[in-house]
DNA sequence: CATAGCTATGTAACCGCTTACAACCGCAAG
DNA sequence: CTTGCGGTTGTAAGCGGTTACATAGCTATG
């Protein structure tokens, strides 16, 4: 009992393999064979060999899909939204990391291509389309989210970074905030993230207060809260995510701070345990699952001949208990 | 400029496709030829189909994971530990989420099959493997981790949850704690960390405190929390993983308890938010990475026809300052 | 010097499936 | 009774590789 190939299927159903197929792909075989052979199909338990169509049509019936990193929770949601588009579609999608090294990038993207995937998915991607053409030629149908660096004419999806931030850092204005700090966090997300914060208050006539770099981890939030600390002058603080604002947490309780008695904070992404933090923590949530869904939509129209166009998705303000109102004004 | 094959290198090279595929697979070829047939398929940027090679050899160089959960920070750790050992060995590997769903489950499953994937590695499968045998006939070589349900032949990994949880509840009562508390978890995991819970206390010469269901979630732990303190009676609380121990801070920090001094805390898994929680939490760290990557030498192993045998590792205990030393004893 | 034995290479079959093309059928129309 | 046509089905040629087998040079041997 080897594998059952469509010849087997073929004899026992009495027919040729091509009506075996035709009738399998939906072909014009009459109602009475297509019954005979599904019979069969059953009986014997027979699966078309994926890699056999592949060579066949030339198409594989999978994207490939590389992220910057399976470990977060973001990623993973994206990851799924994708899934969900293409498995109505009958695609499969093969997803690898790319853990931020453009050389490895690189390599997968080769490999990808050997297993002829008819479309491309890259999220953060830190290569430059100019980059991809030259190493790689011709390449299948592309598709971006949250791409570094510049331009290209394909389609790409991001959240609205710098419009999030702006809300973010606006709604501690509106909370009466005047001097407030900023933890910055990095590559193009992080940069965004400052251009809002910044446009939020030089709108509102106020100068930027004290800006440190982050790395968006807990440990990087936590030194550059000290750093922040260390000078002052500031009752609010917008973090460049979740991660980092648990580290402000955690150094503003060593310091004997209380948030938001004695700071406000806001952070981004609204990740699982924010809402469960003293005090809950207010952020912005990433509709990452979305991000992911559309993206799947993009590849399926691109597929399709049609010249789907990128969107900007907006991330919505989840208000907790991390920001306090103050009632003067300046401190 | 299409694609590019192996007839066309052998064109350009002079030689014989059969040449080629022997000077690129490592065959018999004299080193000037190789030189030639290499040169020209740089200069062409040939790349090897997938497709084509995974018919005519039979196999793939491609292992099928199978996860519950793509967003979690460990199975993406997992992920990463096996495709660091597959990828030395120059296979790839596709991977799908499952979402606990069986029925998906062995959706995926048939469709790797179609890919014919050399090996399988299922993560907290769901699927007896009875019901593989049954439905699937002949499969490749199967690795396991974290399997639910009963054993079979073939090499699983897992971590220690009894022990670790067993170790955990002695951290507790060696502090002095005689009343613990435990928040279970769902699943096999859930059963075993209870287990070792119990068989700890029982060690101890102590009976087992409340017991109650959680979810793993945050939600879960938070709800359990407030169960658990509306009878009381206990000073210390194992909790299944950290994301329940979130829940567990926030309940305690409502009813105006303090961790640790009103309420000792351990948690499992050591996620990355556990370090900066104010108090840090005491938890067990899961060698994801490791257990991922020995699966995956496993499957290598079991691919070059040895007979590989799985194993249980050990979590590390991180003590942090979630559990506070009991002077008098119980209370 | 004929022959066995290597080594390096080419020829062609095959992997499992799709699909262009041809062949066949029955039937309506001329 | 031809002819034409739409609907079904079969034949066979690929798709891009790998590999068993045959072949051709060379060298070592008796």
């Amino acid at each position: 009992m080897e594998r059952v190939t469509i010849y087997q299927v073929a004899e026992a159903a009495g027919v040729s393999v091509a009506t075996v197929s035709r009738a399998l792909n939906g072909g014009p075989v009459a109602p009475e064979t297509r019954e005979r052979v599904l019979a069969a199909v059953r009986r014997l338990g027979y699966r078309p060999d994926r890699l056999a169509q592949g060579l066949a049509t030339g198409k594989s019936r999978t994207v490939g899909v590389v992220i910057p990193d399976a470990t977060g929770p973001l990623y993973g949601r994206m990851q799924r939204g994708l899934a969900d588009a293409l498995a109505a579609a009958g695609f499969g999608y093969i997803a690898t990391e790319s853990r931020r090294d453009p050389g490895r990038e690189e390599a997968l993207l080769d490999e990808m291509l050997s297993r002829k995937v008819e479309a491309l998915v890259l999220v953060g991607s830190g290569l430059a389309p100019e980059a991809l053409k030259a190493r790689f030629g011709r390449l299948p149908p592309v598709v971006l989210i949250e791409r570094e660096g510049g331009e290209a004419g394909v389609p790409t999806f991001q959240i609205d970074n710098e419009g999030a931030a702006y809300r973010a850092t606006r709604h501690l204005v509106e909370a009466g905030h005047r001097r407030i700090a900023h933890i910055r966090g990095l590559r193009r997300a992080g940069r965004e993230r400052e251009a809002g914060y910044r446009r939020a208050l030089a709108e509102a006539g106020l100068a930027p207060g004290p800006v440190v770099d982050g790395d968006f981890t807990e440990a990087g939030g936590y030194r550059a809260t000290r750093a922040l600390l260390a000078t002052g002058g500031f009752t609010a603080v917008f973090v460049a995510n979740d991660r980092m604002a648990l580290g402000v947490y955690r150094a503003a309780f060593e310091r004997g701070l209380r948030i938001p008695g004695d700071l406000s904070v806001v952070g981004f992404d609204d990740l699982a345990f924010a809402a469960y933090l003293t005090p809950p923590l207010t952020t912005l949530k990433q509709p990452a699952h979305r991000l992911g869904f559309l993206a799947g939509e993009a590849v399926l129209a691109l597929l399709g001949g049609r010249k789907p166009t990128g969107r900007v998705l907006p991330c919505g303000l989840k208000v907790r208990a991390s920001v306090k109102h103050v009632e003067g004004g300046a401190v």
